[in-house]
DNA sequence: CGTCTACTTGAGTGTGTTCAATGGTAGTGG
DNA sequence: CCACTACCATTGAACACACTCAAGTAGACG
């Protein structure tokens, strides 16, 4: 609940887009012809800091830089946390057709972001094929993302539920170009708990199994993959 | 997995778009004077019939005119359902990013389609602003859904999946003019049990409890809603 | 009318929850 | 630098919900 300003110590903070560190993931540089008119760089969060409240107008899509964001529901005072976005990722698609922001969005840690219009995307889309394709596929991915995410949490245990958590962790990372088995997770237990349906104890009693066995060391907010196949193993991420 | 041919005895198989059913709720109808060239108009497809098998490249939307279609995919020889699709609903918008459909598609009752050739949709988006606005729409729209699936699938326990299951029908058959209570399953039990991610024995018994505390009435594939409101509070749609 | 499949019901088991207590860690102030 | 606080995480014990296994019933169809 603090929204207080600290200044922002990333490193990124003052990296220019060319070398910016999710390279190709970022997509106002693959239309950087085309978009650097609707395009606001380097916006700053700092921790807890909430971006956007849920209700708002729709206005902007969030990319992030550096950082990471969650996404969540308020129902009677309750948080109910739908998505954690990491660099690269693109935030509020499914805020268009609602002209509202169907979630709140808040800042886990430190996090820049850079910022596109949706009005003047909507123009490039039918200025732009290239704009038009990309924003397309971004849309199908998203529906592709939340369909196995369904599929997941329907279908699967707590265990298979947590370890598909961290393995996605692990796989985002990877395709952004951190291939690191070390993995600080941005968000509480809690939160982890709360995304995840399950309570905090029983990630917590499952980290510790999972240490038992072998597959993860875990040091509070610092995760180590020990056992790579055995968590995606369990992940089930085929199903 | 019977494929052969069984005549189409659905009433509104003769139907012409002007009287057509889901009304307003028709795409290519809102589009008349742009989509007629893009649109294949009421193919049909019979009870049990694969209308895509998982894997084949994507080239067209299903829209439904009447009827049903259930999603899956198969993992280890065994389905695994992620939606199910009532008239006025659009099918294939996940497979865009693919250019391959990631889901195979089949019919749960005789059932009636209008296709889009997405080439041609995409060409027409270009062109024209108002297909451009109602695609975006139409795809975050799919985007909000699923979030909100997620969040109940990872939330809820089995009565209030199944209530949220069954009063979802009730309220999309409502979206489209038909305010009945009395809803007529076109899946069956293990259909929705594999969809909600628990066993058909457990929907039973959930089943005949609702059937106790008089909020719904059970006969086969039938069901009466008796109770809406106390339906609704089960299933915690807010949430 | 009999067969096949779908659905329902029952009994026992297990996973994950709730409630409760304890252990750790980060931040604050003396 | 240590003590104190507050919050977060871990662990334990008892309970409950949903599962598995098993038997029984109803409905569809030849």
């Amino acid at each position: 609940m603090q929204d207080i300003y600290k200044p922002l110590r990333s490193k990124s903070y003052s990296v220019p887009c060319e070398l910016c560190s999710i390279g190709s993931m970022c997509i106002p540089m693959l239309l950087n012809n085309t978009l650097h008119t609707v395009l606001n760089r380097k916006h700053e969060f700092t921790k807890d800091q909430v971006v956007i409240h849920e209700g708002t107008p729709f206005q902007k899509l969030f990319i992030i830089h550096s950082g990471a964001l969650k996404t969540y529901v308020t129902v009677n005072g309750v948080e109910q946390i739908n998505g954690f976005y990491l660099p690269g990722d693109i935030v509020g698609l499914d805020s268009i057709s609602n002209n509202k922001y169907n979630n709140s969005i808040k800042a886990l840690t430190n996090t820049l972001t850079c910022e596109l219009e949706y009005d003047e995307v909507k123009k490039l889309i039918s200025q732009n094929a290239q704009v038009r394709d990309m924003i397309l596929d971004l849309m199908s991915k998203d529906i592709l993302n939340y369909q196995k995410l369904v599929l997941s949490y329907s279908q699967k245990n707590a265990e298979e539920k947590l370890a598909s958590f961290i393995y996605s962790l692990y796989s985002r990372y990877a395709q952004r170009g951190h291939t690191s088995l070390n993995i600080k997770l941005s968000m509480s237990r809690s939160d982890i708990a709360n995304y995840l349906g399950i309570t905090i104890e029983t990630v917590s009693r499952i980290l510790t199994r999972m240490q038992e066995t072998e597959i993860l060391s875990v040091k509070g907010k610092y995760i180590s993959i020990k056992n790579i196949s055995a968590l995606a193993r369990l992940a089930a991420e085929n199903i």
